[in-house]
DNA sequence: ACGATCAATGTAATCGCTTACATTCAAGCT
DNA sequence: AGCTTGAATGTAAGCGATTACATTGATCGT
């Protein structure tokens, strides 16, 4: 090829696309590969009707007639016949498959969600496709495009920072998402949760109301959470109201398990004066905090303060 | 349609399968909703290539040339395409995905296990489904059927004690799988486990060695579960050894939480005399009769000995 | 120079299922 | 009796992607 554009159909037309060309030798069938799954002609075979009966039979039963249905049934169970769910998706442009994408499901909060979630979505006929992404977004998008390759005829997703090329294709696309664990969703997406700044700020004010002045910040990692982020930017809203400052030796980030939780305190406990408060990007990171705290003999709550969230 | 069975072939010969029937008028295409989603033949018309080109420099890069290989790049991001599972899997006969049949996922073990399953099997190209049985066989089948529906290439099941119906389909369609959590699987299936029984039993003996006379089993619900059957067999097994009883008040099923553990502390301790050791039939049992005898105030180990698996 | 060989593309059949239309047949009307 | 109408089935055209074969040039060997 020399020219990367020669004339838009030079290459169509090089062959006419239906022309007096000699009919090449008759085709042998791809493969005959018998294959020991049975599909809807072989039912159909067995129970003496067409494939269309078959299908209808399977899903508007009603407008089969009873005697037919039954020879249906029966060639299913005899032939161990199991509709195929990619191919009904092709036809039907449908999955009957709603995907989310979570960051972890080694947390309690999320491993609970998805199980009412799922079993919800089951009673409403609905299968749930979970995806986990480690907080990290470019796996996000990984995992999220490949539900949509899957066809999910929705998405749902922790946060709303979605990279740009994903949200861009999912809009092109026009697949339902909603967005979990925030206040507000990109292009007017519906959305379950609530204002994590707004929340943090409000218990960051409700530790200042009880008098605590040396609060320090343990918070998950920022990078690729908006969630953490607004977190933490609600905490120093709620500090810079009152003009406190918030040094960086009193912000930790640190992920979402107990070993790193207990580290961040011991680093936040490393300077001097020590914090009186300490406010937790989540519960996990509070509950290491407090088995920290225990450890090191540090009275709680007298002697720090713990704020989960 | 009078007799079920009218001579094999009556209902197909009614009209010859092709005959000198009048065609019927040219067919329109099928609802022509110029869909926003782009397709193989898209992407090809686009790139100026034929749609086997375009697939090719999906699955084997090395044998299109590099200047169509770039046309073809610009054309897929242009037109944000997305390959369709469904229809590669429809074609291909392969899915590129496993599907694990666990009983929670809210639980440490099987949380952690499933994260680094998915893990390991991303690496492998391999896309992981999960589904959740509750501890229920039934869901159990309709969840591995729907798995086998979306076309898995492998199964993973804990357990072995899969209902009749779906061990044969399984067989039928030659579908690899594996259990986990068990010393050995029907038809010599690959296996990830260990002898629950005989652990239990070796438990139980080291609990005797220590003394122990007045011992109890809080177990896990053994209907549709065969490991929690197992562990308890185990327990009895080893009993029975040393010709010691173990009474119907020296057992108690309890579901897998904590709440449900120290309700079942609370029923073996309300027996006299108490028991001197109790076996849990895993970690959340465990933990949860720890907590209960803590609110009661009952040293442990000094009263009582508390044993997890 | 000419057929053989090879690499790169194109053509079109297929996968299993749904569904728009066509076809049949019996019941209902006038 | 002749038509209309409607319920129950059948026929066959896609859905989107893969891939066996065919086709086309170009490169090689003798």
């Amino acid at each position: 090829m020399k020219s990367p554009r020669p004339a838009s159909s030079a290459r169509q037309s090089a062959r006419p696309a239906v022309g007096p060309t000699v009919r090449p030798g008759s085709r042998a069938p791809r493969a005959a590969r018998k294959s020991t799954v049975a599909t809807v002609a072989d039912v159909a075979r067995v129970a003496q009707v067409s494939s269309a009966t078959v299908s209808r039979a399977l899903n508007q039963p009603e407008v089969v007639r009873a005697e037919l249905r039954q020879r249906i049934e029966a060639a299913i169970v005899e032939l161990g016949y199991v509709p195929d769910a990619g191919a009904r998706a092709l036809s039907t442009k449908r999955s009957g498959t709603i995907g989310a994408v979570i960051p972890t499901i080694d947390n309690a909060i999320f491993a609970k969600g998805i199980e009412a979630l799922q079993k919800y979505l089951d009673g409403q006929g609905y299968q749930l496709l979970v995806a986990v992404t480690e907080y990290d977004l470019d796996v996000e998008s990984r995992q999220a495009l490949d539900l949509v390759a899957r066809g999910v005829d929705g998405l749902i997703f922790m946060g709303n920072s979605q990279l740009p090329a994903l949200a861009a294709l999912l809009k092109r696309r026009a697949l339902p998402c909603v967005h979990v664990g925030v206040p507000n969703a990109p292009s007017g997406a519906p959305v379950v949760g609530f204002d994590n700044q707004a929340a943090a700020a409000r218990a960051t004010r409700f530790v200042l109301d009880l008098g605590h002045r040396e609060i320090a910040m343990l918070a998950g990692i920022t990078k690729d959470n908006d969630r953490a982020r607004a977190r933490l930017g609600g905490v120093r809203q709620a500090l810079k109201e009152v003009r406190l400052p918030l040094p960086a030796h009193r912000v930790v980030e640190k992920p979402y398990n107990l070993a790193a939780a207990r580290e961040g305190l011991r680093e936040l406990l490393a300077h001097n004066p020590p914090p009186t408060a300490v406010l937790c990007g989540n519960d996990v990171l509070a509950f290491g905090a407090l088995m920290e705290a225990a450890r090191q003999k540090v009275n709680v709550p007298r002697d720090l303060s713990i704020v989960g969230f």
